[in-house]
DNA sequence: AATATTTACAACCGCGGGAGA
DNA sequence: CTCTCCCGCGGTTGTAAATAT
């Protein structure tokens, strides 16, 4: 990982521990957005804060990075919770990535606070108590359920998009919109953008398939999608922030796992310059989010 | 209005796995 | 192979806000 014993700092500062406040958010996220992360530990001795490197990974991760979704779930993704919980029992992570802009810890504790309860109240007219077989052992239970049964459209979709591919599932396309459910969902594949990036088979593909086929119209109107759906998702910056921005992307990835807007297997590189217009935020826009990859 | 209790969410902790030295 | 470091995950705790008494 490039980030070994040379990296780490000599001596130990005194951590800070507890609620961040709004300027070691803001030097958190100056630094992340200017130099990106890195070696995470380095991450407080660089920005200059206090803090050890795992919390402010935390921070960014849950709190900070662009695209983060906030705000009440929809009831389409507290079915889709529901149901993936009901599949993969207490695998938050891998239930995040089938819900863009929400983090792992964000469904975690919407289910202890909200559906847990839900469920074993029996809520019997939804749907979503149907998903479970109410034994109250399965609330709590670490381990996926066998699926006794499961009708509803979603599900299915679901479990298309689970079966499909080892890939498909850990990679879901940002989203166009924010629409209410679908039964044909987008022809686009479901992948993370990133992510989808990073795939190997983009790797092998991508070049003569997408990126550097003849008709780069292809891979262009994947972009114009793409951006088109972090515009379209109209992040209101509330609270002064950005969150809402690139909703569908997974930025954390974005960030660390070296996001490339070119062809990796031509040599040329063949960056994308997306212009944002105006600067949305000062912290944070598009160029500065490309300034840091092409740095990176 | 003051206090106690509950709720919701942010953050911490510990563990396991991967990778480099 | 062992050690060290880092990352990511899931469980748990802490705390501020909301609600009840």
């Amino acid at each position: 990982m490039g980030c070994k014993s040379s990296d780490k700092p000599k001596q130990k500062p005194k951590h800070r521990k507890g609620l961040w406040s709004p300027d070691e958010d803001q030097r958190l996220r100056n630094y992340v957005l200017k130099h990106g992360h890195g070696c995470w530990s380095s991450v407080p001795i660089n920005a200059g804060l206090q803090r050890n490197g795992k919390s402010c990974r935390l921070r960014w991760i849950n709190y900070l990075r662009p695209g983060l979704k906030r705000g009440l779930f929809s009831s389409q993704e507290e079915e889709t919770i529901l149901t993936l919980h009901r599949l993969l029992g207490n695998k938050w992570s891998q239930i995040a990535q089938h819900l863009p802009g929400r983090t792992d810890n964000e469904i975690k504790n919407y289910w202890h606070s909200h559906l847990k309860k839900k469920v074993l109240k029996g809520d019997q007219g939804t749907k979503e108590a149907n998903v479970y077989n109410t034994t109250s052992d399965n609330l709590d239970n670490n381990s996926p359920k066998k699926i006794t049964m499961m009708q509803t459209p979603d599900f299915e979709s679901l479990l298309m998009n689970m079966e499909n591919s080892s890939t498909d599932a850990d990679q879901s396309v940002p989203r166009m919109s924010e629409s209410p459910k679908q039964p044909n969902r987008s022809s686009l594949p479901k992948l993370m953008f990133a992510e989808w990036l990073s795939l190997d088979s983009f790797s092998s593909l991508s070049c003569e398939g997408i990126m550097s086929s003849k008709d780069q119209n292809v891979s262009s109107s994947f972009q114009d999608n793409f951006m088109q759906g972090c515009f379209l998702n109209e992040g209101t910056f509330g609270n002064g922030e950005y969150r809402n921005l690139l909703s569908y992307a997974s930025p954390d990835d974005m960030f660390s796992s070296q996001l490339k807007f070119e062809c990796q297997s031509s040599g040329n590189e063949q960056f994308v310059d997306f212009s944002c217009g105006e600067d949305i935020c000062s912290e944070f826009n598009m160029r500065s989010e490309l300034r840091y990859i092409y740095e990176h």
